[in-house]
DNA sequence: TCGGCCTTTGTTACCGCTAACATTATGATC
DNA sequence: GATCATAATGTTAGCGGTAACAAAGGCCGA
């Protein structure tokens, strides 16, 4: 039976045929099986639709051919892709790579895939990489904080509107009174109230002047926006706040750096200190024991993360316990369970405990 | 058989259209514009082949629809794209969380984007992770460590056949005699000699009777490489070793158990132990302190990794410094070049430092 | 013997983009 | 002004899969 295939058009200047990129694709696994390549790709997606002997002939051809499914041209002609685009300030930063960890452990266990960007803590290089890793049409977007460049917040509503969950790690907040934007899924905490909570806590321990040590990130708004309400907190309860940057570098170094400052100031004198994060703190509580200072007895000290590092020392620093890889797992949950119902993500605030331990222990020295 | 299938049904029946995914694609820029497809695809790739005029309105419609893009397509048909694909043990543990931002550092330069998952050190779960992250057909693949699944080595050898630069990080060592396997480009260092460094640190300081403690993780093949290196080392020496394996769970607390079982074995007492990272060590120096047992008088410590932590204890803790960070961007570097110019990427040895700080200071206390 | 229904497999078109080739407008050359 | 190189844009086909539809064959009851 000749094949008569009836259109060709005769003279058919066999134009050059653009080859292949070289890579196996289902034809060559159907040609093995001996069907054709739907066939092949229904049993990839959904191996009880097809005959049994006809399933044990593919399942033999990928095995010889060690076939791999091109998942661009998948997404590109069913629509429905498995990438999940994150972006993080920094992936070497403790906080955020266990953040990245539990997203990645969540997701992986469905099957997804993570594409991840770091942003220096800059919303230039977020809305960057952002409109880069958009173009991978991804399932879902994670992004870190709620502050945004506004060409980013076009991006992030742009997706949303799409039926793209998006999601802001980081950060659990009230919308701004005036702010008009779209509203995106938050999944963190509240950073007020952690600000107010550390002031609850030096302030019950009796200390009335204070300060708050500033990350030495200048764009970390959330570490600031901690300060603003540590300080006000203290205010309103009648006391004083200073609030200190710390120069950048290592942290632990600047924290040293910053205790010579914590001590040298006054009248009045600082009694305590909360640091925006526990590097810095443990820092100030190593210089403390090496120029004798007593801690909590002359300056009572206050992380934040609650590093491994924090509860190890003498006294171990009393510190902020966050749920750091709790926020990439509950988020990779709630983006699932969004794309599987098609809904909007939930938003989630998630719980911080105040540990106290000795850095901040018993009554201030009133000295 | 029904001969001959003529041509086209004349009535056609309308069949149900296969909408498109809802996104904005260039064919609405390009009607925007008043040109065809092609054109637009054009001057986002090569601005300066398009007439000028001709530009201005399609940067015009570029900015009026907020087009974005669609990747997959784009690689789908050119075969050429921008994801490097990379697997590490693990995003949280400081050691690799840096070379992964290292990657993103030295990638985002240059407009890859990072594919990323973590194996939580099983060869198992790095073969899963793989064969799921070749389907994205990356333009790089970034692995950790020379062991893998057989499974996993066959991809990456395909992957290698195919053009597609293999590195295997954080590894530096000659092939194994017998081992019959395609050779990847490793940048990294050798475990083996870091071994043999720590143990020639500790036997030009006196000690002969000595402990490597061992990772947590049973399957860090690094870390239990280098312990043999630095047990043969000390025995070649004369001297003696013992290999102490350390509780899973946290590192620091780890440190401080295994400080018990220094300290009680004997005879002939241990004067020195090297640990597989710093957090066991720093744990191991903080416990020494707490029970009042001299560093380095009575024990000397000496850990690998240099993490922040180490010069900041007193005695500072003696380790070894690595290029965390400088892995990353150099296997940006090697990978960038190797696809640039369509070579293998080279192999690197990175450098790193034995940095003798108080823990070992002095000559062994020979009691 | 026939049609209806189900199971299994195949055909066609299309996802959004780009390589290769084709075409048209423009200017330079003799 | 005819010829040809050149610049600018368009046309067609195909990347590797999948949705929608179609068809072939088996089984069944009427």
């Amino acid at each position: 039976m000749p094949e008569l295939k009836p259109k060709t058009p005769f003279v058919a200047v066999e134009r050059q045929a653009r080859r292949g990129h070289g890579r196996l694709t289902l034809q060559d696994v159907a040609a093995a099986a001996g069907v054709t390549a739907i066939t092949v790709s229904r049993f990839l997606r959904e191996p009880a639709v097809v005959a049994a002997d006809t399933a044990e002939r593919i399942r033999a051809a990928l095995v010889k051919t060690g076939y791999v499914p091109n998942k661009q041209a998948g997404l590109l002609a069913s629509g429905v892709g498995h990438i999940v685009a994150a972006l993080l300030p920094n992936l070497a930063n403790s906080i955020f790579a266990e953040t990245a960890q539990g997203l990645s452990d969540g997701l992986q266990a469905a099957g997804f895939e993570l594409l991840i960007a770091s942003t220096g803590y800059s919303l230039e290089r977020e809305e960057h990489q952002l409109r880069a890793l958009m173009g991978w049409h991804p399932a879902a977007v994670v992004v870190t904080g709620r502050r945004h460049a506004p060409g980013a917040l076009k991006l992030l509503a742009n997706a949303k509107a799409a039926g793209t969950p998006v999601i802001e790690i980081w950060d659990h907040h009230p919308p701004e009174p005036g702010a008009r934007r779209t509203s995106f899924t938050q999944i963190g905490f509240n950073h007020d109230h952690v600000g107010r909570a550390m002031a609850q806590h030096l302030l019950a321990a009796g200390h009335r002047c204070m300060a708050y040590v500033d990350s030495g990130v200048a764009e970390d708004y959330r570490a600031h926006e901690r300060g603003l309400a540590f300080a006000s907190a203290v205010r309103e309860a009648g006391g004083q706040v200073t609030v200190l940057a710390s120069p950048a570098g290592d942290a632990f170094d600047a924290g040293r750096h910053v205790l010579g400052e914590l001590v040298r100031a006054g009248p009045p004198i600082i009694t305590a200190a909360a640091f925006a994060n526990d590097h810095l703190a443990c820092g100030a509580l190593l210089e403390a024991a090496q120029r004798k200072v007593p801690v909590p007895g002359r300056l009572a000290l206050l992380g934040f993360g609650d590093f491994a590092i924090a509860r190890q020392l003498s006294p171990a620093l009393s510190s902020v316990q966050l749920p750091r890889h709790a926020i990439g797992t509950e988020t990779a949950q709630s983006l699932l369970n969004a794309l599987r119902h098609a809904k909007a993500a939930v938003p989630v605030a998630l719980p911080w405990t105040l540990l106290a331990r000795g850095s901040t222990a018993g009554p201030a020295a009133s000295s």
